[in-house]
DNA sequence: CTGAAAGCGCTTACAG
DNA sequence: CTGAAAGCGCTTACAG
């Protein structure tokens, strides 16, 4: 009963249990997977070996020889956002059906390196490029999504906020909107992409949107407590907003017209609906699962103009302007 | 050039890159791993050669003969109530902690025998006992969350919001409730478990509540309109109720009181903000993961008292109740 | 710097 | 009903 490791605990294999039951290997195959052509008697002296030993077939000496379906990495940015988990589950969704399972993980969680080695192919949505591990996994099909520039080897999906900012901002200024506020991201020397956005659509209309860091030290009302208009740099900070309006006493949209970026669904449950530049989930997973699957299959190759996709936001006007 | 296998495009392997560059094996994986003891000259062309068959190295391959992380396979019920992406934030930074990947899925997308086959370990919050595949994996460590019963050879953590219940219960009617409503989920014969707590601990302080189940077609609002406090399903269902009453211009807490339950944290943007019956997910998480792993790594027994753990809800009241 | 040999844990034919 | 042999794709010593 004494093992050759005496001391560490390796985890039993095949051959150990064959050992234990005084069978061969393929007797514990036979036994383990309910094979045919194994008499009753054994099968069941080989399963309480299997027992006895904490015996579970190790997934690579089984998918080194059976055909078994291939793994997708989903590599997110920050699973705190909501934005994040509806896009995990739908392209966890769609990538089941296409007989893919997701590993899902997240940059600050796992080195990059860990994770690549387990999956066939990469898809990620963390605002940056996928950076493998240096070695050990060429051609690793990969695609990126919202990096802010295209990374050679790479399939990417840009999304283009462009014209559901010009409707949003159409539809504010003909509603009056003059001194708008863009809630940017805190932290930063330089704008981010989509305050610019903003801030060159209102200038074109002869407005003149304030660009404020969204940080609690420094509220954007004291900041700007003339605004008409707040432009959240995302849906949950749109939340905020809203909350701190109604707090206030302010009322929203006549007072100020509060417009979110994402398209939460989550939005549905707050009052009052929040306008919002949304995205089409569905269509996000469905653009960048087809693109990395192609890859991984050969059909498209990085480089070429298909590996290269676009989704446009759409501006959904609710009840906050 | 032509592969053995015309027609049938099979991913190229180790041999293929070898066959194509003119080196052996190992060449390849030196190349391929960026190890020392290779000249630029070979190391270029069998990344060449690499690149021009696609090949990208089997995880099984390699998982057989290097030390590598495990794989933890997450099922949830539902990834759209926001409740199970929480929960899966949580336990996916923690198991990346513990060197574990973590495989996600939801028992409607993914067979679930292709998912056990992937992985070294399965954690369950379906609210039923995980069934993997009749044979082929024994003795895999298996933990259900919040399954209604133990089920033999798993683990299970069980999720208990009696003294959560007992808690509200007593805030509700010590601030003169008297005509409480239970939206139970629809569909059901019977009351479900979470309703028939409540129903018990009002029927304790005197008070009858009724159990009405949430269905679109018809309201609550129709069915008791006299109700002067409302206990949801869940906290989503809560925000729906909450959004109700806002735009029917009932006061909440002072003409109807709303209890959820859940704790989501998107709740803190909702405003008022929501009382619930709050599950800390960093509990729920770490509990059932140190679990799994525990069985995982044979240090627990399922079957075991130690095997069974239990979390309980706790009663926060906020700004509807 | 390069290759021949052994072996990781498993299953699939093939023999008895 | 059971076992000996071959092989899945890779890496790790070991020889040259």
């Amino acid at each position: 009963m004494a093992g050759p490791a005496r001391g560490v605990t390796r985890p039993a294999t095949i051959v150990d249990v064959a050992r234990v039951a005084g069978v061969s290997r393929q007797t514990v195959t036979r036994a383990v997977n309910d094979m045919p052509g194994i008499s009753t008697a054994t099968r069941e002296r080989v399963l309480a070996a299997a027992r006895e030993l904490h015996y579970h077939p190790s997934r690579f000496g089984r998918g080194l020889v059976k055909p078994s379906g291939r793994t997708l990495g989903l590599l997110v940015a920050d699973l705190t956002n909501p934005y994040y988990p509806e896009l995990a589950a739908t392209v966890l969704r769609m990538a089941g059906e296409a007989g893919w399972d997701v590993v899902l993980a997240e940059p600050s969680t796992s080195g990059a390196g860990d994770f690549a080695a387990g999956v066939d192919a990469v898809l990620s949505f963390t605002g940056r490029p996928f950076v493998g591990p240096a070695a050990g996994a060429p051609n690793l099909p990969v695609v990126d999504v919202d990096a802010p520039e295209p990374s050679p080897g790479h399939g990417h999906v840009t999304l283009d906020m462009a014209p559901a900012v010009e409707d949003a901002v159409a539809h504010l200024t003909a509603r009056g909107v003059r001194r708008p506020v863009v809630l940017d991201r805190p932290g930063r020397a330089t704008p981010s992409a989509r305050a610019e956005l903003f801030t060159t659509a209102f200038a074109r209309r002869g407005t003149s949107a304030v660009v404020v860091a969204h940080d609690v030290a420094a509220p954007w009302t004291a900041t700007t407590p003339t605004a008409d208009a707040v432009v959240a740099f995302n849906d949950l900070v749109a939340f905020g907003v809203l909350r701190e309006l109604r707090l206030a006493g302010v009322e929203v949209p006549g007072q100020v017209r509060v417009l979110g970026i994402d398209g939460l669904s989550v939005g549905r449950y707050v009052t009052p609906r929040l306008s919002t530049l949304a995205l089409d989930m569905t269509e996000v997973a469905r653009t960048a699962l087809d693109l990395v699957l192609g890859i991984a299959d050969g059909r498209t190759a990085p480089g070429t103009p298909d590996a290269s996709r676009r989704v446009v936001h759409r501006f959904v006007a609710a009840e906050t302007t």
